[in-house]
DNA sequence: GATGAATGAGTGTTCATTCAT
DNA sequence: AATGAATGAACACTCATTCAT
């Protein structure tokens, strides 16, 4: 299933990390190859081009994305446990694949780099997908509003925890969150119930 | 009240259309030069280096976001209409300046540039501090619910915000937005009420 | 007699003490108008161009080479005693000049800058001819010997001197001379003494 | 024993003529690269940086100013002739490494570069030494005068040599001199011989 | 299969100088 | 008489990529 073989694979690490902290621009392929350990045409060798690498490492990434979520419909749980589920699913996905996302975020915006998401698309609307189909459920059992606009909510999710992410430092300053375990930990105990709160009472309030 | 006369402007507008579009790493001056219609010298002439281009831009937008909110507290309306006029504010201000937040959103996460964010963080924190008064003023008048976490509102409102703005394509082919004008009447006849729905379900539902 | 404005001597001065620590082609009129707290256009507006600045200050320079010497070969004192007198002068005039000599030495190797040197020669001239006219009368009175290569002489003098002072963190250190006093106060009390031993023996030793 | 492949000599050479005759500001990687007939980008990758290619030089040639010294100590000819010995190799090793010696000079006064001269430094000790034995064992033969001040006297033969080539033209014209080889038989016919008879008089007059 | 050597193109920055005022 | 604004040319250096081996 995987195209990759380890030394490319602890490649594609090192420009994550790399990619993900200095941006793509801002990495040259010389301090890759220089933590990776390795020749600096060995990049050309393995992938083609930095370009490529880029493109490796998104597939790679997103084919990794597996759809742990399948079975979660057919559980045998009020609606609503669903919704919540399925958001610490959405920020447990998003944290484990914390790197590629902001290597996402940034590469999505840039004019220069067109970036095949088929896969990623396919990520997003099967999991779209999935939670039209708890909505449906709850609708029908009268439990939640009939007027939800449900493409919106991921966006909802998502962004909201994402832009906490990105704006790390200003919540651990105003939140008085110490350091990085205090900052997930907080995560955790707060900004996932809150989030699952926004989303239960959008989905239920009249 | 601004330091910057009308060429500086003019190359301060074409770099951040630039940054926005391709990164800062990924934008050379010559190019900015190029599209300004200016020496390429103008450059670190009038504001140092490429760095402090960088600073200028972020300096001059920051301070143009003025605080056209202050007297909204003041306002003779209950609070949630308040609620809804600043989750308004924050959609068009980020709309308004959406080039700038590209830039930040991509530098804040940049361990290479150390941006000066004071006078971003202070318009936050005045944000911030108007949406604890208007809450605080639903709360004492029965109207809100009283375990509100404040702080984790705005992720939800910029985040959803600037999420769907970063997934334009997917989300145009999504909701089939032909082009960027149904894209903008979208946001406004959709997503801001959502948005507006979501919050204000948070806000009263028990 | 001197054709520059206080103001042009001013950063003539800059100059000589720029060119002298950083070289001509390490020094940029920037650094000389901002020591010399002047706008950057006021060098090419007074002198002409760097290149003629450099000219300017060395035309300075050499014309304030007095000949006070006119008068020392008119004295009334043993021919030995007009060497020992000439070699403090050549020291003591070094001394003085010890920036231009600096800046000279370098540039006068440089193929690029072709300096008009003619003043000088004819300081040297001049020095030469007085020196030949002391030897010749020391020689007239069999004090010194009849074959002295007199041209050789000045190299001997003057070489000597400069080397010193190329070298002088050399010497400071091989010397014990702690700072810059004891390093000046050695040249007096023992680099001058020997040098004239030098002179004074070779032209009396047979 | 040597550390540059020939290309890199190569470069070397090039550069050693440029800085010489133009100064090391005054010359430009892209002028040793034209000249050298190599990619301007080569002069980083083979030394690092202009900087290292000074040090890298100055390394080189100083190394290669290889101690033929040691057994002149040993030789069984009178002082006066080790003396003599001496000289000629100050001036032909000078001769030998003439362009090193002019960038040295001209950017041992340079306040921009520190260069380790360490290696140089050791060289003069070593001649100085040897100088200061050679001195002793005159002494004790009864030859030399007991009061000679050693270390000032490689400023005498160093220097009297240099400033005489530095002054090339000047002596070339008064010396009447037509062309280069005329220059260098006089300094082999008279400028040493000078300088010999300078120090063996200083030494031996009382 | 893997890599050291090499390169042309591009980077941000600084330069001395000019010119309108 | 003096200067701020502006510029083309040059600067040292880094880039991703190629290629012979």
């Amino acid at each position: 299933m995987n195209q990759f073989n380890e030394k490319q694979i602890e490649i594609l690490l090192v420009a994550e990390k790399l990619f993900a902290e200095e941006g793509f621009d801002g990495t040259s392929i010389r301090d890759i190859a220089k933590i990776a350990n390795i020749n600096i045409a060995m990049i050309s060798y393995y992938f083609g081009s930095k370009d490529k690498l880029l493109e490796s490492l998104i597939l790679y990434r997103i084919s990794g994305m597996s759809l742990r979520l399948e079975s979660l419909y057919q559980e045998n749980i009020p609606p609503i446990e669903k919704i919540e589920k399925l958001i610490v699913y959405y920020i447990e996905n998003i944290s484990t694949n914390r790197l590629i996302y902001q290597i996402l975020h940034i590469e999505l915006s840039n004019k220069k780099r067109e970036i095949n998401l088929d896969a990623f698309k396919e990520v997003k609307n099967n999991n779209l997908k999935l939670l039209q189909n708890i909505i449906k459920e709850g609708q029908d059992l009268g439990l939640f509003q009939p007027d939800i606009n449900v493409p919106l909510i991921p966006p909802v999710i998502i962004g909201s925890f994402i832009h906490f992410l990105k704006n790390k430092m200003y919540y651990q300053e105003l939140l008085e969150l110490k350091n990085d375990t205090d900052f997930e930990t907080y995560i955790k105990t707060d900004l996932t119930p809150h989030i699952q709160k926004t989303v239960k009472a959008l989905l239920t309030h009249h």
